[in-house]
RNA sequence: CGCGGGGUGGAGCAGCUUGGUAGCUCGUCAGGCUCAUAACCUGAAGGCCACAGGUUCAAAUCCUGUCCCCGCAA
């Protein structure tokens, strides 16, 4: 198979490895320009071109991958597949005719359960217990395509986003080689998806990740994992922003308490009081400090029993 | 050249404005108390105060430059 790979973020690694290592040609690789991010604007590079930088597979950075010199340049290369996994930008219907047999696109969640940009991130934050991969013929309206191919994968209680990250990853590189090769075969099909189960997942913002105080000590839990990391859980303490990398839930009879304030203190971490019952803070990250322990910042930090975050 | 915070014994912080004995909470080690302890008491070790210059009788503290870490914003 001659595949046009398209992606950029980590999620799509696995993906190109797995074509790589089967077989395939992968004859270009189209992911996002590098862009000025990041504390002080130095430039980045997406974390395929990072990849694919020693396979000596040719790269290409469209600004906007419709434009006409894009096309042209795709349709030279004359593929039998579009692959496309976490690329970041849409394609449009008359990109996606360019293939000779399909345009594909692999989503990380059992579709068309959260549709969007950050279903894994929607999945842990709702306290899904499962979730999973598919893929899709791609048309124009997003995560909108017949399905080919998908499977389920189970979300543990112990899972953080990158851990599901992680294996949805490795999943749906297993689940794009076992299409290719049905697509090979013509021996697939194409089930529409049911459109009245269908449901979002938008991409992130920063305020999706400020905790809510009162919600149950379940919720804050799974929003904590949830949004780890990217963009991140937070809240504020003593007038400052304090972000929360890591709690646990306690069942603690937290009655007569405000939602959020702070119930214990130990090595353990800091035990918060929750809209129903409490949740104990074991890592956070004060505003211009690094990843720290709880314990350690208990060291030097003057907290006390009845103080409030939020 | 986007905005901003920070680098002080092993950890987290204070001290810097108003230069002049290195402080706090932990940890570590030794001893004590105790049936016992992660509890308590006593004591000890451990720091060229990121680095390089400068000002000064004297710099963690003031000035300049460099390196590193981080938050926001994109």
């Amino acid at each position: 198979m001659n595949i046009a790979f398209f992606g950029s973020a980590d999620f799509s690694v696995p993906s190109l490895h797995a074509l790589l290592n089967s077989g395939h040609t992968v004859s270009c690789i189209i992911t996002q320009p590098d862009r000025k991010k990041g504390r002080g604007m130095h430039m980045g590079v997406t974390a395929i071109k990072e990849a694919g930088r020693s396979l000596g597979i040719p790269l290409c950075q469209p600004e906007n991958v419709n434009s006409p010199e894009s096309l042209g340049m795709l349709r030279k290369l004359a593929p039998d597949l579009f692959v496309v996994i976490a690329y970041g930008q849409l394609l449009s219907g008359e990109l996606l005719r360019i293939p000779r047999l399909l345009p594909v696109n692999i989503h990380a969640s059992y579709l068309p359960w959260y549709r969007g940009a950050a279903p894994i991130n929607w999945a842990l934050i709702r306290g899904e217990r499962e979730t999973g991969v598919t893929v899709i013929k791609m048309t124009e309206k997003m995560d909108a395509g017949p399905i080919i191919l998908q499977e389920r994968v189970q979300i543990l209680d112990s899972d953080t986003g990158a851990a599901l990250e992680h294996r949805l990853a490795e999943a749906g590189a297993c689940l794009i080689l076992e299409a290719i090769e049905r697509i090979d075969n013509r021996s697939f099909e194409l089930f529409p998806q049911d459109e009245r189960s269908v449901s979002f997942a938008p991409k992130l913002k920063k305020e999706n990740g400020l905790i809510d105080w009162s919600k149950t000590s379940r919720d804050i839990y799974n929003l904590v994992r949830g949004v780890q990391h990217r963009p991140g859980a937070y809240t504020h303490l003593q007038g400052r922003f304090l972000k929360i990398h890591s709690v646990s839930e306690c069942d603690d009879f937290s009655a007569g308490r405000h939602p959020g304030e702070i119930i214990g203190i130990s090595k353990e971490g800091i035990k918060v009081a929750a809209g129903k019952g409490s949740v104990n803070i074991r890592e956070l990250q004060p505003e211009g400090k690094r990843v720290m322990k709880a314990e350690e910042f208990i060291s030097g930090h003057k907290i006390k029993p009845g103080d409030r975050l939020g």
